[in-house]
DNA sequence: GGTCACTACTTGAACTCTCAACTTCCACCA
DNA sequence: TGGTGGAAGTTGAGAGTTCAAGTAGTGACC
């Protein structure tokens, strides 16, 4: 993915004001074979998904991913920023997204008691039936496209390597560029 | 994931004109937390790597993707479907994207001499130079997300798997819906 | 050489997402 | 008790994406 470019970055001089650290680690082929190899998957996986949640369900992926967090919470409802947190989504984002999905009927929204600011995204009966209705033919695309084609110690491996570059994506550190704080 | 959908499901009443293939095959509970961190880091990334480019290069990961692609093919020009194709987008979306980066001067668009249908897609003078400026900086925003986290044989391993599912989402069948068929 | 199915690409409207305000409320502290 | 800084959430505008429909050109067949 970044061989022409190094091609036409080599014989450049390094400006000499500029900050960086040393000169750039460009990706190796192999590496570059395995990027490109993430960004293809990822990119037809997520169409896909979008495609078939779209036409069966009458959503996006993300939309349904929100109603599945909602629907495994405690009274099936969940605070704005939690449920953002979760779905490692900006609150903006959810915001216009909740409010796209209770004027489908299958969210609503519900005053916090304890914290005036606060509000709770709440899975409608609605949406439940949404769920019940959609849920088996997502899993099974899930299936089809992934797991039914990986050996166990992919899938197993597939888990570890997502949960590292997860992990490394929300530092603990304060002032962290998380979505949700966004 | 589809833990508490299921135990709704579960005890509901099979519809009985239903035409589907038997009872879902619901994920276990480890393959909800393979898919779970999948989807996690999926979505981080890519707003990691949006952001960064966003604010650094002026434009979304996905544009930047396609300079990649014209800068890395002869003469710098690719046709529109084969640029589609190639970034496993449609190409209505790439349509409208090169609109953008031709409006940023990045790109130019040429007309196809055998095929007056066609129209090449050039990456310009300007857009190299765009990508020569920031090409060492979102290598490195890959290397510290991805690279820099695994070990070789994870790396190793990643590229297979994405390969493996990548390959299984532009399978080789005519009337496949492949994105830039669209 | 006419027509007809198909290919290449574009367009506009509806939808989604980002970004930068903005409102409201909480918590802390003087 | 009355600021004040920050947290929770929303909003509107602009950018990007999807979907369905459009134009124009190709090529194969009769």
């Amino acid at each position: 993915m970044f061989k022409e470019v190094r091609r036409t970055v080599e014989h450049m001089k390094r400006a000499p004001a500029s900050a960086d650290a040393g000169p750039p680690r460009w990706l190796t082929d192999e590496e570059q074979r395995v990027w490109r190899a993430y960004i293809e998957a990822s990119t037809l996986l997520e169409d896909h998904l979008d495609r078939q949640l779209q036409r069966d369900a009458g959503m996006p992926h993300v939309y349904y991913g929100l109603l599945v967090k909602l629907a495994e919470a405690p009274s099936r409802r969940l605070r704005m920023t939690e449920l953002a947190m979760s779905a490692k989504i900006t609150r903006s984002r959810l915001s216009h997204a909740v409010a796209r999905l209770e004027k489908s009927g299958w969210v609503r929204r519900e005053d916090c008691p304890s914290d005036k600011r606060g509000q709770f995204a709440v899975l409608t009966e609605k949406g439940q039936e949404v769920m019940r209705r959609h849920a088996p033919g997502h899993v099974e695309a899930v299936r089809q496209a992934v797991f039914d084609r990986l050996t166990p110690e992919q899938q197993k491996s597939l888990g570890e390597i997502m949960g590292i570059i997860a992990e490394g994506l929300q530092p603990s550190e304060t002032g962290a560029d998380l979505p949700w704080l966004r």
